[in-house]
DNA sequence: GCGAAGCAAGACCAAAGCGGTCGGAGATGT
DNA sequence: ACATCTCCGACCGCTTTGGTCTTGCTTCGC
């Protein structure tokens, strides 16, 4: 029903992963945040990896890493991965969409007017975007299992219309 | 970042319409139920007749409307619109997608062992899925402006990785 | 300083999904 | 039985997406 690009995917994980290593060598040693290769996470997770190198420049572009050139170059994470959400990312490689194309950038209906569903859909919009929001990278990193679906099954959803 | 194809807009706007009329008609008079054709929904909503047709025979097929051929035929809504769904809709129109590509109809993951975000996102996945269960057609027809934001702004969201 | 490793940025391409159109098949009312 | 109205399935072009190739620039190791 809905759907989330592949791009978007694989920043998600490319993140994670960069999270991952970057937690991992600060319990190792508080040393240099060690900057991975593109083609490093490619690897890791078997993506194409130019593709995911366009995908990490996208990223870089937005604020969301920061790139290193050069030999022993790659990308580190541009703050703790605790301050990132999923909905930063998601934005910044499928760009601003909308759950409906009703709703666009410029908040106005291309059937002004016609279109009576506007107003409710743009709640569950507003709803799913506060859902990603409340996701961070670093809850990517290790799921722990907290309550794994209390929180789902129960009546979190409700939504006034 | 999600979106919704112009099919399920069309398709909720017009099961919204054929909600709103049969209503109409009932508080009338007790009448048959008048199969509303998809030419005048098309004509209400300035949409493409024959796409909103189509659509309209998509939603019959998944049993959501019943449709009347020959001379004065057309569409009704098969159920109450208090006991149709918003997600009944969309899922009929676009089919069982998911957020993320990781989640197929199989419930394997295509990078299955790589892939390590796709637990959390199912979560998501599944947190939409209630939303829009949670939103039903007789809730579209005249929004009633029923505690505008305040469900949304608070709390709501609370998912639990 | 030179070359290799790695990022950066652009054009480019194929496949798939989406939006939209057309001509027929079938039912209905007269 | 006929004319008409409507549903119905096949068809088609376009945009988006996923993915590749090429080129250039920057930095590090030697």
């Amino acid at each position: 029903m809905l759907r989330l690009t592949k791009k978007a995917d694989y920043g998600l994980m490319a993140l994670k992963y960069l999270a991952e290593q970057q937690t991992l060598a600060a319990s190792i040693r508080n040393g240099a945040n060690p900057a991975q290769s593109a083609k490093d996470i490619a690897e890791a997770y078997h993506i194409p990896p130019q593709l995911l190198a366009k995908i990490l420049q996208t990223l870089a572009k937005a604020g969301l890493l920061v790139s290193h050139a050069g030999t022993n170059g790659g990308y580190s994470l541009a703050r703790s991965a605790h301050d990132i959400t999923a909905f930063e990312v998601i934005r910044a490689i499928d760009g601003p969409l909308f759950i409906t194309s009703c709703i666009t950038i410029h908040g106005t209906c291309d059937l002004a007017g016609h279109c009576t569903i506007k107003e409710p859909l743009r709640k569950v919009n507003d709803s799913i975007k506060d859902l990603l929001n409340g996701i961070r990278i670093s809850d990517l990193i290790d799921p722990a299992e907290t309550n794994p679906s209390a929180a789902l099954a129960g009546g979190l959803v409700s939504i006034g219309l």
